[in-house]
DNA sequence: ACACTAATGTAGCACTCGCTACACTCAGGG
DNA sequence: CCCTGAGTGTAGCGAGTGCTACATTAGTGT
């Protein structure tokens, strides 16, 4: 591994803790024991250093899911996928990943296109494990749309709201899942 | 109205544009037709400034909320919030609340602090337009998490997903709430 | 006419930003 | 032994940041 992987390895890191909002390139490269010359030496610009570290970010993030075990049903398979999402090793993940989508809400580029790129991938790894889980083809996609936009929302008020009331919100949404699923294959 | 208030609105329409994340004073006061001097001079401080603008926002979309008339049931009223909320006059300010509450999430001060405030106004505009429109009060606060959740996932992924899909998704959270309104009451 | 205050324009301070020019070290190969 | 190229440190550029000092204008009350 080179040091430009490790670079990146840390410098994802960092912002997963930090955020990506007020970043600067000065104190990254201190607390990575590195400069900022080094940053730009080994990624050519901020904005590719970003495009990197989201890529790790994601990769990490996704590849946990797609690791997720079929489900018992619809219902658990929300569950589990919001357990997976809040896990202690990607919550991290999931949380950069809201800040980014925020970021695009207004168009700034160059967050804007790879929102769309991440959003595609996070949507896809979402349908499959509904599937495999056992909601039918047709009607995953109706279920995966409420089952983003709720686990998005969630994420998003997470400094504010109790884990219960959050735990309380996932049982209700797999119950509407379910009854999704039901309505749509009858 | 004194020029601080023609200013404050003024920037509020800015920012509900513009957003808050890139937001500068030099070219918010070109646009403005004023200097950076002249907001400073009005509003103390690039805070204060932000402060007044959240004020102004929130207060647009929360009087819009509690305007709304008692929806025949709660399903329905979940379709009349979503409708107001993407009305032309404050979807901007929904917009500008997603944004918010996203730079909150890394504890950047000092919006961590506001969005705690905007959150349970907002909240509690929920709550009360449901319980207007029939829900029992023991179970609209479970109703409201859902709805709140469902709602701010789908202005976070707005750039992105069709006006059909979300509307779609939007009639399968109100048949949710309608679920968890007789499961409650039951 | 005079004093006082709100409002404004000009200029600039101290700072941070992403980024770059330039010189340097140090390993490996001819 | 010298050359090459990856990696690194120092120093700084030009632009932009929030904010301030100072002088000036315009309007009002006495």
């Amino acid at each position: 591994m080179g040091r430009r992987d490790e670079l990146a390895l840390a410098a994802t890191d960092y912002v997963l803790e930090h955020g990506l909002i007020g970043l600067s390139l000065r104190p990254l490269a201190d607390a990575l024991g590195t400069s900022d010359r080094m940053l730009l030496y080994h990624f050519g610009s901020k904005d590719d250093l970003i495009a990197t570290i989201l890529r790790t970010s994601n990769d990490r993030s996704i590849s946990r899911i797609r690791a997720l075990p079929a489900s018992p049903g619809i219902g658990q398979a929300v569950i589990d996928l919001w357990q997976a999402m809040t896990s202690s090793s990607i919550v991290a993940c999931s949380r950069l990943y809201v800040e980014v989508s925020a970021l695009g809400l207004f168009g700034s580029e160059p967050y804007a296109a790879v929102v769309r790129d991440l959003n595609s991938q996070w949507m896809a790894a979402l349908g499959a494990h509904l599937v495999a889980s056992g909601a039918d083809p047709s009607s995953a996609g109706r279920v995966a749309s409420l089952v983003d936009a709720t686990i998005m929302g969630l994420f998003l008020d997470m400094p504010l709201d109790s884990r219960k009331g959050q735990r309380r919100t996932v049982e209700d949404l797999a119950r509407a899942a379910e009854a999704i699923a039901q309505s749509g294959s009858a």
